[in-house]
This record gives structure tokens, C-alpha cells and sequence, in this order.
DNA sequence: TATATCGGTATACAATAGTATAGCGTTAAA
DNA sequence: TTTAACGCTATACTATTGTATACCGATATA
């Protein structure tokens, strides 16, 4: 095995990071994939309940976006030959971690407004 | 000052996280913020700078997003009066900070490929 | 005089994301 | 016999994002 000259260990270990982070962003991107991973966070539900649950979404949309998040893994689809049969829809266990992500999320954007807010606020007694 | 019941005070908290999380998407949201982000995580920078870093974007991208990112408070845009002008942008404290989310959505990402690896290879095993 | 730099804007277009509405075959309840 | 539920799909549309290309006025360099 090859030793890595310091550049491309450098290289490697940022387009593994980059890779990393799409995967996250995709997990996101979009109107409905989190409140849907919102829901399922709660428990398995099949796929009326989401459409109940998911105030707004379309069967279309929700049909696309449980796809896509079956694809990355993200979420697991499981389908029992009862008739009519039952679907049930559950995350993974990536699925459920990343509510470690989203707890992030909440602390920046939580801090991030209070941080806005006191700026703000300097204005308005500036003006 | 009224007493809030238990319900309110759940709705409360809830909305403010929605609220916090929406925050933190509009920073992420779309194909350029991210890079741009990235490229003044290193320092301040100028906009053709920023221009030939964030590479593929167009200028009329680029002010866009700057736009946006000053509106949420995330970039600093600053004004030189030289001839011909220079201008600044540079992450707020709050901008700075993202690196934080950031790094929690690299070990989202890592541990899910890593985990996703695991069973396309058990799936490779058994067929 | 021709060219390039600075920080963008203007216009037109293409691609992607999302919405609206209707429908499928099977089954059970009213 | 009509109605509804199940888990979707099909078609057609609108809205939002992103791209391509050209250009602005002032100044410095070749």
C-alpha cells in the first residue's frame, strides 16, 4: 500500500467531508422531507397517516419524497400482504439520529436569533 | 402575567424550534450558500474573490445569495470608498458559527455511510 | 487607444420543485 | 348500490431556482 503525500490526505479528508455533508443536505432539502422525518421521529405510520400528518402535502409529493429517503437510507419501507395491504413506513436507525442533527440546527438558529435580535434592537435605540 | 397551561407552553416551545430550524435551513438552502459560506469561513473576502473561489458561480448568483445571506444576518457586506469601490463580506458571529451545525451534519454523514456501507456490503455477501 | 479590473445589474431562458385534480383495483361497511 | 378506505400513479400546470450572456461607469495598465 502506497504512503499518501500530506496533500492528498488533506484532499481525501475534505472530499470525504463534502460527501458527508450532501448526504446530510439532502436528508433536508425541500419543503416536506423534514416535517415528514418530523412525524416518523413519533413512530412508524403508514402512508394515509402521513398524508393526514403532513398537513398540506399531496400524495403525489409524499409518494416522491418517502422514495427518496427510502434511496438514501434514511427511511425503511416495509409492505405486508394483508388486503388491502398495509405499508408501513419507519426510520432507520441513520434515520433517528438525525435528530442529533436537527438539535443542532435548533441550537444555532435559536442563538442566532437572539444574537439577530439584540442587534436589532441596538438599532431601533440608535434611531 | 398569566399562568400558561402545560399545552401552551409545549406550543410555545415547538413553534420556537420550528421557528429556530427554519432559520438554519435558509442558510443552507440552494446550491450556493454552502460553498459561499465555506469560502469565508477562511476570511473576509472581496466579491471577485469570492467569484473566482465559489467556482461555476455567475455574478448574478453570487449577489443574490450575498443578498440573502446579509438579510439573515449571516454575512457582513462592508464598503470601502476607494476608486474604484471595495467591498468586504465577511461572516457575523452567528455566520462563524455555523461551522458547529456543520460539523454535526459531517458526523451525521459519516456514521450514515458508514452504516449504509455496512449493509449494501451484507447485501453484496448474500447475493 | 485597446484591454482589463472593480462590483455588480438586465434580460432571456432552462431546469427543477411543487400543486391541482383525477383516477386505479380491491375490499368492507352503510 | 353507493361510498369510502387502502397505497399509490398520471397528467398538466405554476412557481421557484439557476444559467447564459451581455453590459454599466470609472480607473489603471499595456
Amino acid at each position: 500500500m502506497p504512503r499518501l503525500s500530506d496533500v492528498e490526505k488533506v484532499k481525501m479528508c475534505s472530499s470525504q467531508f463534502v460527501l458527508a455533508i450532501n448526504d446530510t443536505l439532502n436528508v433536508f432539502n425541500g419543503k416536506w422531507k423534514l416535517p415528514i422525518i418530523g412525524s416518523l421521529l413519533y413512530g412508524k405510520k403508514r402512508f394515509k397517516e402521513l398524508e393526514r400528518e403532513v398537513v398540506g402535502i399531496t400524495p403525489r409529493m409524499l409518494s416522491k419524497e418517502l422514495k427518496d429517503l427510502e434511496m438514501n437510507g434514511v427511511v425503511k419501507r416495509t409492505v405486508y400482504d394483508t388486503i388491502p395491504v398495509t405499508v408501513e413506513y419507519e426510520l432507520t436507525r441513520s434515520g433517528k439520529q438525525i435528530r442529533n442533527v436537527l438539535d443542532g440546527m435548533i441550537e444555532w438558529g435559536l442563538q442566532h436569533r437572539k444574537q439577530t435580535m439584540k442587534k436589532s434592537k441596538t438599532k431601533e435605540e440608535a434611531a
